[in-house]
DNA sequence: CTGTTAGCGCCTTCAG
DNA sequence: CTGAAGGCGCTAACAG
């Protein structure tokens, strides 16, 4: 097999050159101390071998890892996908390598967080969209890396994400302002995160947009339920089977709305005429079922994580505080409420 | 900051062994001339100090890099990160290090082969679902190491995807055996992949079905576009403004159909009553739409990716072409055609 | 079975 | 501005 790569190395790219290695060594690093010309002379070698460093014999040397390790919960999903392009494309502007740990049952992460299988490989990691416990901290921090967290609030590093509880009123609002009051809400909580802050705040949007409202919340038109299309869809039934069931849905994301249209609509109720839906996010599938949401910029999230590594890793001043603004999409699943006796 | 990782290495596992250093390395690695009571000895120490190796080092010094590249385009996209969980979770399994490399514009693309940032950093690259030119091939070669590719036929490498002609069978078979023989064709073609084999195989399915039932293609019921859903729902609009429209709607993919749908229901229609639409991929906003589809499994493919990778590594025998079988899942867009004077 | 000895390819003081 | 020399941490022949 031809194979170029494996033998120019730098000694190779400095005999041409007529060089020292140090000397080509810093001419490749532009580094101080190397006339114009000699530098170009090498570059011009090292362009013509193809001339590659080997990344494990520089960062040997003493140099950094140039990787930087992102840890997500089950990277097939929209939302962390559209996050990890915006991530990467930073990452890889900036000539950064990266390092993929998915970690999408409790096993997978409780192995992460042990073993810590990015030790001594990167020099830094984000962890995206969950949230890491007191334990799970320590063991990150041994590590001894720049840790930064993008699609949630982080007590302990740097973050950027939305405001879920002014995502959620947005939401809530628009229904409110268009005139219902039995509103029912779908939580959707990830069991890899029982009680992270952004089903929380997206909760509290809903019980803070009832209260100023005056309407007094039913607990029988909340549903918790594990994130997904299809718990969306189970919790919706249960909603149908009230004596009095709600008139809108606000579901915590696009994909639990989602399920619960195709139950209202399996019921034969139509949208919005006898029910409304509006979600979270603004997931492209919602798009394409014309449905009213909050968007956010996921992936510009993802975008603003990574500048934040470089900053980091530069040892430059950041905000460690980001929230990207989130903004209401009407679509077509929203529109009044129907008098009672005309359903 | 508190930082154990940095400072502990071979020697100090030795040296705290009372072993050489060589001896150490040997029990690691669990290789040959190693005394059961002096490897278990070691291997307590290095627990104990929680120790690491440097991947550098080790690399430098003659092993492999413990890393696969993983060239992916939109890795936004369901079908690219249900692949992408697949083929981490096992490499992950075989502690190996997964670098992702997205390339989601031309630009990138070009990038990527061009600068090859993967040199010198991994044993293999697997290439997930785009089609490699020969002069990308030629590029990649220059890496000198095992290339897979996943999620598509490749000519040159080994490789693991569904046979797309049949999967359009199953899905304008089932539209035939409906009944069915005005049949629309929406087809997606992304232009990172232009004549990729997939979509070609997908419309291939199309015509040779038609064919077989004896129906002559019609042309204008032939719709290409950019891969999307958006594009699909662009596309319906022009089929339905036919003077003849189709009774049914065969889309290469499931997001395609979703905005297929979405044009037919705005148009005041209904489905699968006046059209029916069949996508394929089985993509879980179908699954929450109800559409019916062709599925796939997305997730095996990229395990079985992974798999093959393992193999080559360890340079065993592996299927360099598998096949995974699709299998048609009726959900409720598609029916029998009414009457043309009903509608 | 175990220890000694060379490098792996590069960066970085240190002299010139 | 440039060259020589000493590691970085580890593995892989060699000897014992």
């Amino acid at each position: 097999m031809y194979n170029v790569s494996e033998k120019v190395n730098l000694v190779d790219i400095a005999g041409r050159a007529g060089v020292s290695l140090s000397t080509a060594s810093r001419a490749l690093n532009n580094a101080y101390g190397v006339s114009a010309a000699t530098r170009t002379r090498v570059l011009a070698v090292a362009e013509e071998l193809s001339y590659v460093v080997s990344p494990e014999a520089s960062r040997l040397a003493g140099g950094s890892t140039g990787r930087v390790a992102v840890v997500v919960p089950h990277i097939s999903r929209w939302f962390f996908g559209e996050m990890l392009a915006g991530l990467e494309e930073v990452l890889r502007s900036a000539d950064l390598d990266l390092l993929l740990y998915n970690i999408d049952t409790l096993d997978h992460r409780r192995h992460f967080f042990e073993r810590l299988p990015a030790r001594r490989k990167v020099d830094a990691v984000v962890v995206l969209a969950f949230p890491v416990d007191e334990q799970e901290r320590k063991r990150l921090e041994l590590m001894g890396v720049a840790i930064v967290a993008a699609g949630g609030q982080s007590a302990s590093y740097p973050f950027v994400c939305i405001d879920d509880h002014i995502a959620g009123r947005q939401a809530m609002d628009h229904l409110l302002f268009l005139g219902h009051r039995r509103i029912a809400m779908i939580a959707a909580e990830t069991p890899l995160a029982p009680g992270w802050p952004k089903t929380n705040q997206r909760s509290a949007g809903y019980y803070s947009a009832l209260e100023e409202a005056g309407i007094a919340p039913d607990e029988s038109l909340v549903r918790t339920v594990d994130w997904g299309g299809e718990e969306g869809a189970k919790a919706m039934g249960g909603l149908l089977s009230l004596k009095d069931p709600p008139t809108a849905v606000y579901a915590h994301s696009d994909e639990v709305a989602l399920g619960a249209i195709r139950t209202i609509r399996r019921a034969g109720l139509r949208i919005p005429e006898d029910i409304s839906v509006i979600g979270i996010d603004d997931h492209p599938a919602g798009a394409l079922a014309d449905l009213t949401t909050v968007h956010q910029s996921v992936r510009e999230q993802g975008a603003i994580a990574g500048r934040t590594v470089l900053a980091a890793l530069k040892h430059e001043e950041f905000d460690p505080a980001i929230i990207v603004p989130t903004e209401l999409i009407i679509r077509s699943t929203t529109a009044p409420p129907r008098r009672r006796g005309v359903l």
